[in-house]
DNA sequence: ATAAACCATGGAGTATAGTCAACGGTCAAG
DNA sequence: CTTGACCGTTGACTATACTCCATGGTTTAT
């Protein structure tokens, strides 16, 4: 099928389509025939797009999607691989949560601070939260 | 002063400096002299750079660093302003907690789905979590 | 005189995941 | 025969905040 076909059936962009093909996430040959150099997608491809999406789906990146597609290919996608990837997918997301978590807190500390530089006769200026070496 | 000292002052690299420069964060001139041009960074641009750091400190962008450098500019930095500003950043924080927070849960519900579809006997074989419909 | 230690500029590269525009070829219908 | 709807490739652009490199000029010390 061409591409405006596939990118139909899968709900992604032409140009998202022929990026995954550039990031080398799936293969896509010519046609068989010659006069024309459109390219054919697969039934296979078709497939590969859905399951890429589902991937993604989960958090990971198109790197990572890579790495757990290229897995499946070798039959090494077991249940415990699996399973081991994306509990460390929310380890990281556990490990941004707390970095977050920790901006926010050194933001409330300063802003206190901040405050007690700003005395009601200040109300017109600067004020001195940032001011301050 | 040149480069090097309030590089060294500031403990922000060259290229830093410079990139501020060029984003118009801090303005710098030449030196007096004629016969070399080099640039020469004053008390006042080694303040504003402390500014930059404290501003930043907040988790705030370039972007809102020199719209709050700005407003310091014309007086308007109040504490009112300021603080309001502090909790915008909190607020923003939140909701990226909260989005990695619903990631999350989707990833969690997800994996149970997908333990279904693994079976003991499947045990050597690709996990079918990414691939169902 | 020359080497080390500075200085300036411009441009490319980093990571992420595409999106968009330009240019040109192809195909089917009227 | 021409119009519209496709298709292909290349390259630039988005946002963030720098970092690094190459090239070339300047200053200071020996």
């Amino acid at each position: 099928m061409l591409i405006g076909e596939i990118s139909k059936k899968t709900s992604l962009s032409r140009d998202t389509i022929r990026f995954y093909e550039k990031m080398g996430l799936i293969k896509v040959e010519r046609g068989d025939t010659l006069y024309n150099n459109y390219k054919d997608y697969t039934e296979e491809t078709l497939r590969r797009l859905i399951i890429i999406k589902q991937i993604k789906g989960f958090g990971f990146t198109l790197n990572e999607t890579a790495e757990i597609l290229e897995m499946i290919g070798m039959g090494m996608a077991t249940c415990i691989v699996v399973a081991e990837k994306v509990k460390e997918k929310i380890r990281s997301i556990d490990r941004k949560i707390k970095e977050l978590e920790d901006v926010k807190k050194m933001i409330f500390d300063r802003m206190k601070e901040g405050q007690n530089n700003c005395n009601p006769k200040s109300e017109n200026e600067n004020c001195q939260t940032f001011l301050q070496e």
